[in-house]
DNA sequence: GTCTATAGTTTGATAGAC
DNA sequence: GTCTATCAAACTATAGAC
């Protein structure tokens, strides 16, 4: 697996092959027949790894987020999934993409994927009073981001910035309050911006 | 170009092949070597046109956007785009995404996509009171919306609807009216949602 | 489990006749 | 400009020895 990862990211997603990745590892590209039923099925362990690994991940990150600041957590649960996904082209091809012709996970490999998503969902709807679009619109920002980063912006932090601000834009069209509320008194206020 | 679209469209834009595109046409692969360089020169081309047919949309556009109306005008031109790249997704990944093995964009294939993006820059810029993040910004929602529909939904209308709200929450963000300003008193309002 | 050998296919591109 | 013929290379996958 880990020479797969290798050789994707070094030509290209599409352009692995078996020889590249069984010489990699000091075989012959017939012997990873012993391991993988073919090639698709490699690209299927890949999905299943990388979405495993992001999920493997969670509960590191839900024990960072402030529980009375939830502009703040909607910023840090966004620039997480980012990080992971404009880090590695392969990696966000094969995890959000289709651009490997015939491959599509099986249902195993698909269920760390489902769990990662209603996680965030109900992590996202949890902040406030956000709906299922509010949900949708928070997962296009950040799509929209990494798919630019890997566009325009490769290996520069463009996008990376631009992250604060769409999330900020996000919260505001949300009404979460940027900062914890008040004690006791009533809870209606106004956002600070 | 024509049969070279349709074979992409039928079979992905990765799978085109020589012998598909000459057979479409009644020829035999090598026969299309007189008319195109290399297969790269086929993509090359079938970029330039991509973006020189968007370009050739936008006298209808401008024609239709109030001046009036800025955060209607945003969503028109938003909601142009769109439909442009989410009804054609080999297209979509041609004109936006990197995922050709070794294909680069000539630097005169290129112009009438940096004409298209300047176009658009002066045109959000001049809706209001809008900074280049802003124009990042409405870049990554419309690119976002069109990821999510090729990836979730690309038969259906879920995102086409979304771009609404999307557009809504870009225009708070900014400070667009949604109304036209008014005859003559003071010009600060607040937005009307 | 790993190897060698190879089948079987597909592909982009070139040579040269017409 | 188009054709036939073909090259040269690459790839996935299988067969069978060890």
């Amino acid at each position: 697996m880990d020479a797969s990862w290798e050789v994707a990211r070094e030509l290209g997603l599409n352009q692995l092959t078996l020889r590249d990745v069984a010489a990699r590892v000091g075989m012959q590209a017939p012997s990873l027949y012993t391991h993988f039923d073919s090639k698709l099925a490699i690209y299927d362990a890949m999905f299943a790894q990388a979405w495993a690994d992001y999920e493997e991940t969670l509960p590191g990150l839900d024990a960072t987020l402030p529980a009375d600041n939830p502009r703040e957590a909607a910023y840090l649960i966004g620039r997480h999934f980012y990080d992971y996904a404009a880090g590695d082209l392969p990696r966000h091809q094969l995890m959000n993409q289709r651009i490997i012709p015939g491959f599509e996970p099986t249902a195993d490999s698909y269920a760390p994927s489902l769990r990662v998503f209603e996680h965030a969902r109900v992590q996202i709807c949890a902040l406030g009073d956000v709906d299922d679009d509010h949900f949708d619109l928070f997962v296009v920002l950040i799509a929209g981001l990494i798919n630019q980063h890997h566009a325009n912006d490769p290996d520069g932090t463009r996008y990376a910035q631009l992250l604060r601000r769409a999330l900020a834009m996000w919260s505001d069209s949300v009404g979460l309050p940027s900062t914890p509320a008040p004690r006791s008194s009533s809870s209606r206020k106004a956002p600070s911006r």
